[in-house]
RNA sequence: GCCCGUGUGGCGGAAUUGGUAGACGCGUCAGACUCAAAAUCUGGUUCUCGCAAGGGAGUGAAGGUUCGAUUCCUUUCGCGGGCACCA
């Protein structure tokens, strides 16, 4: 019988589907096991073959992984929210929604061809409002929390809102030391926070929220009335229509990731990415250490302020640059030189942030200033230029020609003289960017090692208040809105400035239908045109106002909740406490579901909240209860006299104490609530100035304004991986239990291109949850697989520019003036062109001529990016169809390493599918006609029950050994080919027994599922292959007691010899020395040394 | 420009730790089966000199370390990816 390969993957498809084979549960006595593939966004044009070759590779993973006795979690969902949707929505009019689902539809029908074992219960989808509520929730807990740079650690805004009343923000400085208040300093005290106005209050606040409102630069088109993507714009203009593009001041969102920079550094010490990724973070979050330096400008008070790295250099400043947006640029500029200046900086602002670092050439101009060195005294000009840029340190450096290669180049061009302070180290040619020189001309550092004089100047600097030493990161806060109308909408309403979040009972915010998707007025977003929905009244929001203190309340030391801390004991215990809060037992998660959020008799309780010197389990102060959990060690005799000595204490400050052993909370938790309950209903009406917070208030009558933005791509894709854990949690992003038992992603697969963006923040969205005690890890992924991109490779005809009918064979185009023309890679075989498809193709070729060679038409290629419009995308669904998805799958693993990109050809894939047939011969006799129906087919069957010789088992081992090996560390292609290199071993000595065959099955089921499946039931199993067990490797069946030496001389091969491998150095030696070929090369001459490697090789050298 | 990756037969690639360069597959050539074709099977296939035996060269290029380098080091060239609003 034949290999029916359609006939196969149908049937085990259904059968999958109807046995629910795929399906994963979140409890099993099993090791855990995550495979996790980047999630796609679900493009228009279709899957094609460069898209499953990440899916294919995890999934062959998370299959082996199974084999391998784990419980394993793949799943697949996507990333629905994004700009194509949005400008087809422009376009033709159809809702972003309509056409998301369409796409995904397309999408999943792709992919079921494909036999993928992802659990499609788990399926999410970013733009269902079920989902984005989640990623709204988040934003509001980035919004509601900062970040405490003592502990390093995020925390709520609340706590640093206490902090401002005790002591200003002192201990809590402004994460941006750029920011000033309108006093013109960055400090404030505990009384004048007092007295801020509420705008006030939350305008200093904004500056401390992990996701916050600030102004950023976009690339503005006014003729387009849009905001672009850097690779939107080309040479100042737009792509679409080429209309002019300058920079405009837009109201943005953004993520203080920057203040995760050190942790997001430290991070990748923790994970399995390669090196190169790491090496890419590394350089994006561009840590640095130097120094800010403040230079005085002649004729003006103020001062510039430049960040060096290399501050030892000082004395080699010659002069300054600006970036040409710096604040200070119109100021300082003089009269003379305004004109220029201003003509210049229009020019830059057509200038993409791209070409201004792309840009080879020189250009600048002067503005007439002279800054001061404060060192020395000496005047140097300042200039502006693009190469400068304004996000980046203070957007001013000071230029050292002698040791920068771009200053240098500066220098020349506008003819400035050059300072050396490198002596013979600088050759007046070129810069030398050396940090080994002797200091020459440089004043008190003159005769140091530049080294030394580094620490020196920062001491120095510091000193004398000149500017001091700084830790500069390249990495900017991330924007987070986009003047959209297809993205998640934000939680928020303003009113005078001030943004609300919305109450988290009101989410998910749903996004509104539109008439038209344009942009609204101003480069707002297309939400900014629907008056309807951007003004709300009436709403409840959460009032940001800071309460009155206790003290302003009227409390006292005897009122229940507060002063029970000192101010210095709740400093030291705040910390445990956070910790315990951070590892909490199962007893203790178990009864926190229950206490949380006001769920007992509307009363308040905290975990983990210092009490005195004392850390209760769980309090509700206002009632003055508490809740203990005792582990095994309350049993001991010293522990039982500490709590009494405790509950006594507590009860003289009338505190009520109710204990619960670990076995009680989790075996009877309705009981333990019950007492919980009547406990506090015994306890009255609780006669407490109550604190809640956050507090809300009615807001009836007064008019909110929605935010208009929307968030961008990849804020749904920076915590997917936790909602896949569970998946369909109302109450919840992700239930604690789920995220403990699933924990971290352990293999993540996707390409390189989201080295920085879609990584970083998902790692730091990771670290946020993590501080706020939403989940017990705080880096998302363990193992990152990076996959390499499929490259089309396109085809080209050429046509006679002379004759514009007629089309030239590629060896023929030197005698023609031609124009090469792309052409659809599926009309062509190879290189050799259909001709009748090409004629096809088009109406004006209906009727097109051609010069042959030989015959044949044959066409260019080019190897570049697999896109549509190039006309050299493949289907999958096309191969699937025709070969199989089995072949299908093993083709694309075959290519090459996963890691590595490679030009997709589909001339190989014939021989997989050979591979595929010829395997299944080893089951199944051919015969000349093929049976009408499967069922005919199994009497076919010709394995046998005999047992295995040794040579059997030895090929069986090898495989297993290999296929294992490789699979393991992702090398694909060379498992493929194990398989090969034994089916060929087996077909060549007629082995036909079940006890080789069907290990072999089990391992190729991971690679071809469906032909395995149907093997494996073909050999009598009755289960899936998936539950079957993976073969185990003997080593004891490989072992050789002889090898076949090469023999070198001088290190070049000349002959080898069968060595026994238990044979001595010596004997070996003398053996070789004998031989004839050795002989011959020795030409009677004594040979210098032999080098003899066990195992490995021998070389004489002569 | 900056950062990262990569370069081996006609093609995709293999060589896991410095130790037989080219496994496996495609293509191609020759043969078997066939009226013929397809399919299948067998054998050859890095280039080069040679009837052969056997030499020489060879992993982008140039140098270096080593008994021995595709592998390590230096310089250099080509190609691919990223560079913050494509996802």
């Amino acid at each position: 019988m034949e290999y029916q390969f359609r006939e196969i993957e149908r049937k085990w498809q259904d059968w999958w589907v109807k046995n629910e084979t795929y399906k994963v549960s979140n409890h099993s006595s099993k090791p855990k096991y995550y495979v996790l593939d980047m999630f796609p966004y679900p493009s228009g044009a279709g899957l094609h073959v460069g898209h499953p070759l990440g899916y294919i590779a995890s999934d062959i993973y998370a299959r082996y992984k199974r084999l391998k006795g784990f419980n394993v979690l793949h799943p697949m969902g996507y990333d629905a929210f994004g700009l194509p949707a949005e400008q087809y929505a422009i376009e033709h009019g159809i809702h972003p929604a309509i056409s998301t689902t369409q796409n995904i539809q397309n999408f999943r029908k792709q992919l079921d061809k494909i036999g993928f074992s992802f659990d499609w219960s788990r399926e999410v989808n970013t733009s269902d409002p079920s989902y984005y509520k989640w990623t709204q929730w988040i934003f509001l807990q980035l919004f509601k929390s900062f970040f405490n740079r003592q502990t390093q650690k995020a925390d709520s805004i609340d706590f640093l809102i206490s902090e401002f009343e005790k002591d200003g923000n002192l201990y809590h400085p402004f994460p941006d030391s750029n920011f000033k208040l309108p006093s013109s300093d960055n400090r404030f005290t505990a009384e004048e926070w007092k007295n801020f106005s509420e705008k006030q209050q939350q305008e200093i606040l904004m500056e401390y929220r992990l996701s916050y409102c600030g102004y950023g630069e976009v690339n503005w088109c006014e003729a387009l009335g849009t905001v672009l993507a850097n690779d939107e714009v080309i040479n100042g203009v737009s792509e679409r229509g080429g209309f002019p593009v300058v920079k405009k001041k837009l109201r943005q969102w953004y993520l203080r990731i920057t203040e995760y920079a050190d942790r997001l550094l430290e991070g990748l010490d923790t994970v399995d990415f390669s090196d190169a990724m790491k090496e890419m973070q590394t350089n994006w979050i561009g840590k640095s250490y130097g120094a800010e330096i403040n230079f005085a400008i002649d004729d003006s008070d103020k001062k510039l302020k430049v960040f060096t790295t290399r501050p030892d250099t000082i004395f080699g400043v010659d002069f300054m640059v600006l970036a040409p947006e710096h604040e200070l640029v119109e100021e300082i500029t003089t009269h003379k030189h305004k004109k220029e200046v201003e003509e210049y900086i229009a020019w830059v602002k057509s200038r993409s942030e791209r070409e201004r670092m792309a840009e080879k050439t020189i250009s600048g101009a002067f503005t007439g200033a002279y800054a001061i060195n404060p060192f020395d005294k000496r005047e140097v000009p300042v200039y502006i230029s693009e190469y400068v840029l304004a996000g980046y340190g203070t957007g001013a450096i000071m230029a050292v020609p002698c040791g920068d290669e771009r200053d240098f180049r500066f220098a020349k061009h506008f003819n400035i003289p050059i300072t050396n302070i490198l002596g013979d180290k600088f050759n007046g040619e070129e810069a030398n960017p050396t940090k080994d020189a002797e200091l020459v001309n440089s004043n008190f550092l003159t005769g140091m090692l530049m080294k030394d004089a580094m620490v020196e100047i920062l001491n120095d600097i510091e000193g004398i208040g000149y500017g001091k030493a700084k830790v500069n990161y390249k990495m900017r806060d991330a924007a987070f809105s986009r003047q959209r109308y297809w993205g998640e909408p934000f939680p928020i309403v303003w009113k005078d400035g001030i943004a609300y979040p919305l109450k988290e009972e009101e989410l998910p915010l749903q996004l509104p239908d539109v008439e038209h998707y344009k942009p609204g007025p101003e480069g707002e977003g297309p939400l900014a045109n629907i008056k309807d929905w951007v003004e709300v009244d009436g709403i409840t929001i959460v009032d940001l106002t800071p309460g009155p203190s206790p003290k302003e309340r009227g409390a006292s030391p005897s009122t229940p909740g507060y002063f029970t801390s000192t101010p210095e004991q709740w400093k030291i215990l705040s910390v445990f406490a956070k910790e315990n809060r951070r590892n909490k037992t199962e007893a203790e998660d178990k009864i926190w579901q229950v206490l949380r959020n006001r769920q007992i008799n509307n009363d308040k309780f905290r975990r983990q909240h210092p009490i005195a010197g004392y850390i209760p389990d769980f309090v509700c102060l206002e009632k003055k209860l508490i809740i203990e959990i005792d582990g095994g060690y309350h049993n001991a005799a010293e522990q039982k006299r500490f709590d009494t000595a405790r509950s006594e204490w507590l009860n003289e400050y009338q505190y009520k104490l109710l204990r619960f052993t670990n076995d009680e909370v989790l075996q009877h938790i309705d009981a333990v609530r019950d007492r919980i309950l009547n406990e506090l209903l015994s306890m009255g009406k609780d006669d407490v100035v109550g604190s809640p917070s956050p507090k809300e208030k009615e807001s009836e009558g007064e008019v909110f304004l929605r935010e208009t933005n929307t968030m961008p791509g990849y804020a749904g894709s920076s915590w997917y991986f936790l909602r896949y854990m569970d998946p369909h949690n109302n109450e919840t992003f992700c239930d604690k239990n789920a995220s403990d038992y699933w924990n971290q992603v352990d293999v993540y697969v996707g390409g390189t291109e989201h080295a920085v963006g879609h990584l970083l923040y998902s790692r730091m969205w990771t670290k946020f949850l993590y501080d706020l005690g939403f989940i017990n890890f705080d880096e998302p992924y363990k193992k990152l697989l990076n996959q390499g991109m499929i490259q089309g490779s396109s085809r080209f005809v050429y046509r006679d520019k002379n004759n514009t009918n007629t089309f030239v064979s590629f060896n023929k185009i030197n005698n023609y003036d031609v124009d090469a023309i792309r052409v659809d890679v599926n009309i062509v075989d190879g290189v050799e062109l259909d001709i009748e498809a090409f004629k096809k193709s088009k109406p004006e070729y209906a009727n097109a001529e051609f010069i042959l060679d030989e015959g044949k038409y044959i066409c260019g290629v080019e190897t570049e990016k697999m896109s549509k419009s190039k006309f050299n995308t493949v289907d999958p669904s096309d191969l699937v169809d025709k070969y199989g998805a089995d072949t299908f799958r093993m083709y694309e693993m075959f290519l090459g390493p996963v890691e590595q990109s490679k030009p997709w050809d589909t001339k190989g894939i014939e021989g997989v599918h050979r591979f595929l047939r010829k395997f299944w011969r080893l089951f199944y006799k051919e015969s000349a006609t093929a049976p009408s129906s499967l069922e005919m087919a199994m009497g076919e069957v010709i394995v046998t029950n005999d047992n295995a010789t040794d040579a059997e088992l030895k090929i069986l081992h090898r495989a297993i050994k290999k296929i294992e090996e490789d699979t393991e560390r992702f090398s694909y292609n060379t498992a493929v080919s194990a398989f090969m290199v034994c089916t060929n071993e087996l077909t060549d000595i007629k082995c036909h027994k079940k006890s080789i065959l069907e290990p072999v099955v089990i391992m190729l089921s991971s690679y071809a599922p469906h032909i395995a499946e149907e093997l494996y039931h073909a050999l009598g199993n009755e289960g899936s292959v998936l539950d079957a067990t993976y073969p185990a490797f003997d080593a004891k069946l490989l072992v050789e007691s002889s090898k076949q030496y090469p023999i070198s001389i001088n290190g070049k091969l000349r002959t080898t010899m069968n060595i026994s491998l238990d044979a001595h150095e010596n004997e070996i030696k003398k053996m070789v020395l004998q031989n004839e070929v050795v002989q011959k090369w020795l030409d009677g001459k004594e040979p210098k040394k032999i080098i003899f490697i066990k195992n490995k090789m021998v070389n004489v050298v002569v």
